[in-house]
DNA sequence: GTAACTTTTTTAGTGTTACTTACAAAGATC
DNA sequence: GATCTTTGTAAGTAACACTAAAAAAGTTAC
């Protein structure tokens, strides 16, 4: 269910090649610009094999000479760099209100960005991914690059993805979006590799590379927003679960959350308290018990009573506090069965620092050890830069395929 | 935390060799007998390179020559088999009660089991490391075999473990149990490569091994026993999160566990509700209730509550009633978190009918998708299983060391 | 200003490995 | 008994990495 390669790898001398390129090309990528005497002495291969492998690169063009640099007390160093520039990747992040992207160059650097809103458009899977093959090509062409030049897409969608089908189960705010074979449609308007993923899984791989997990092999992100759910990374890589459900926590059984009372059916308990309308509609009671003379009674922003309980409010500490009282219960539940290093909390309510605040306070009281906690620093640009994150891992298979 | 190899491959001749190697004795491990012939076909070398392989293997007396074969049609095969009694692996189980071992040959065939009993004995870790270094000694050279045949020895231990370090947390139930470095201890006494576990990981092991979850990649084994633990393997491989301390779920929060009134204090709530004592507990208490006229109301052994309550008795059935809504509720958390393939229920109270058909009832209910629940079926000896399980894996990387 | 030293890169030769092709061995089939 | 089939080995070639040495191109010392 999770794409085990049951292939025996047979060892041939080509083989050698390969691990040794792949290996010159990752150490490349992270020293950015270095010389072949550098390579030699971080990689632990001799001279020769080197040189040779390099030349192999240069003539594929996945590096560049950049000619002579200064000298250590001897001949100076002929530097080289990956060319970051022979090819772009390219991300998509599909929600019901709008479709962004974002262009990178094989480092991850940002080239161009966009967002195409959907209002007035048709949201059929055929009609998104018309749009998404034609903005990509715009921005591709824009960039001066080829079509060929695109080497990986990766797409995160807001539902339950099979990512070894590529196939979407489900998302309820858009047209016809059930069971929809994604990666292959994508693949044949585009061309590239495709890759379809849960947007929060990719959030998590955006918090890992620059975000609040640098560094971390096993947390968890919980999304906190329109929607609850988790991305799961467990010993540095992304789990989904045996039917790729790993981390719909909406449905939770926990103390304090009613079952008997579904105030949205689509919704599981914990997310119909949870979400942002969840919290809009308590504040809405809470006001409408206080009388309608209170300040900020009509707005319904969630963003603005999160920060009424930051500043001290009593009416909205209160529904944040409820809040902050699941979350932490959701926070010990995964800790005690995942043991993660830490939690990033996301999503317009789950990285807002009054919540965070008042569920720190609540794990406080917990006795035993409780993991860090922590904002998702990239915001909304978390999961296009997750993709970008994902794609870089695949990036070297595709430009070094096996002969 | 995870014991990551942080050192890039580098490929070299040998490499090849060692690859090849490896993946021809995964095959005569699987097929039994064979023949060069046969490797060629299901290993996709040419036949030089398996008749080279097998010729080093040969004299390193990992596979031994079996003589001719029937002919197919031309010349006869000449076969050959992995030669499982080059060696032997002896998996150790400590519990507070007793030590048990078992004595297998390479391919994991039972040579001999014992059982020491703890009553009346030092149980520090030095006298139990002592123990187990003189009862190895002893099992194994009754079957006539040499101490440097031991090619690895597993131990599983009712508590957290770090298994990178092999340093065993704490046993509350055995003296001087604490931070004790079990590996490195046991290793200067037996003299092989050792690795320590958690009990309960390797029972998981055991059942995926030979048991009830053969050939899952994602499944959990919740213990239900004198203590309440989860063992879990995500993708094929056991995950045992940042701390050691995953699948420890006798903390966690759930509705209708009282939070307010820890009946035993070293015991999670849940933990004090679900295990053996805490279903003897109820048991006296509901017995106590309707007078103590009631047939078994003297009796505390857990396995008769549970088999009344199999029998249809309406009090035995009220009390494990009660633990089946919660075990559902435990099992929907994990699903939900870990979405696993199959969650077998082990332990004397996890794995009997009684529970299990109540939790099944209870899980039926829930709205959205569920595991497949299943009954461990090696009982007692899933963690001694599951030891040699864990020792199968690693003996290649033993018996054909980089050179 | 030249000789000696350093650092970097390349060349030449050797050893390991697996592959293809050809061949030998040994029985089955006709 | 001649031919086919299957199995296993031998010889030669190609890919690869390694060591040793040399070449290239500077810096340092006197």
């Amino acid at each position: 269910m999770t794409g085990k390669k049951t292939t025996s790898p047979i060892g041939r001398p080509p083989l050698l090649r390969r691990t040794n390129a792949l290996t010159l090309l990752k150490l490349l990528r992270e020293a950015g610009t270095c010389s072949r005497a550098d390579l030699v002495r971080t990689s632990g291969m001799s001279a020769p094999t080197v040189t040779n492998v390099i030349a192999d690169l240069l003539s594929a063009e996945l590096v560049q000479p950049l000619g002579e640099g200064a000298s250590n007390g001897g001949r100076p160093p002929d530097l080289i760099r990956f060319k970051a520039e022979r090819g772009c990747l390219v991300s998509v992040r599909i929600t019901a209100q709008f479709v962004s992207f974002l262009l990178t160059d094989l480092c991850g650097k940002e080239l161009d960005t966009s967002e195409v809103w959907l209002a007035g458009r048709k949201t059929t899977p055929e009609a998104m991914c018309a749009l998404i093959a034609e903005e990509t090509r715009r921005i591709v062409r824009a960039q001066g690059l080829k079509r060929d030049q695109v080497l990986a897409l990766v797409a995160g969608v807001p539902a339950i993805t099979n990512v070894d089908e590529g196939v979407v189960l489900a998302i309820s705010t858009l047209e016809n979006w059930h069971d929809v074979p994604l990666r292959s449609m994508l693949k044949r308007s585009v061309g590239c590799q495709v890759t379809v993923e849960n947007d929060t899984n990719l959030a998590a791989l955006g918090e890992r590379m620059e975000g609040a997990a640098q560094g971390e092999t096993s947390f968890v992100e919980i999304d906190i927003g329109a929607n609850v759910s988790a991305g799961i990374v467990l010993d540095g890589r992304l789990y989904h679960g045996a039917q790729w459900s790993a981390g719909e926590i909406g449905y939770l059984r926990l103390p304090h959350i009613s079952r008997r009372d579904p105030v949205v059916h689509e919704f599981g308990a914990l997310e119909a308290v949870l979400s942002s309308t969840g919290i809009q509609q308590s504040w809405r009671e809470t006001t409408a018990q206080l009388g309608t003379t209170m300040r900020g009674a009509g707005r319904v922003d969630v963003t603005a009573i999160l920060d009424m309980a930051q500043r001290g409010e009593a009416a909205a500490k209160q529904v944040v506090k409820q809040r902050a009282a699941i979350v932490a219960d959701v926070i010990v539940n995964l800790s005690l069965i995942l043991n993660p290093g830490l939690v990033v909390l996301g999503g317009e309510v789950g990285r807002h620092p009054a919540l965070i605040g008042f569920v720190r306070k609540e794990l406080e009281r917990s006795e035993f050890a409780v993991p860090r906690i922590a904002a998702a620093s990239l915001g909304e640009a978390a999961v296009l830069r997750g993709a970008i994150a994902m794609a870089l891992e695949t990036i070297p298979s595709i430009l070094l395929p096996l002969p």
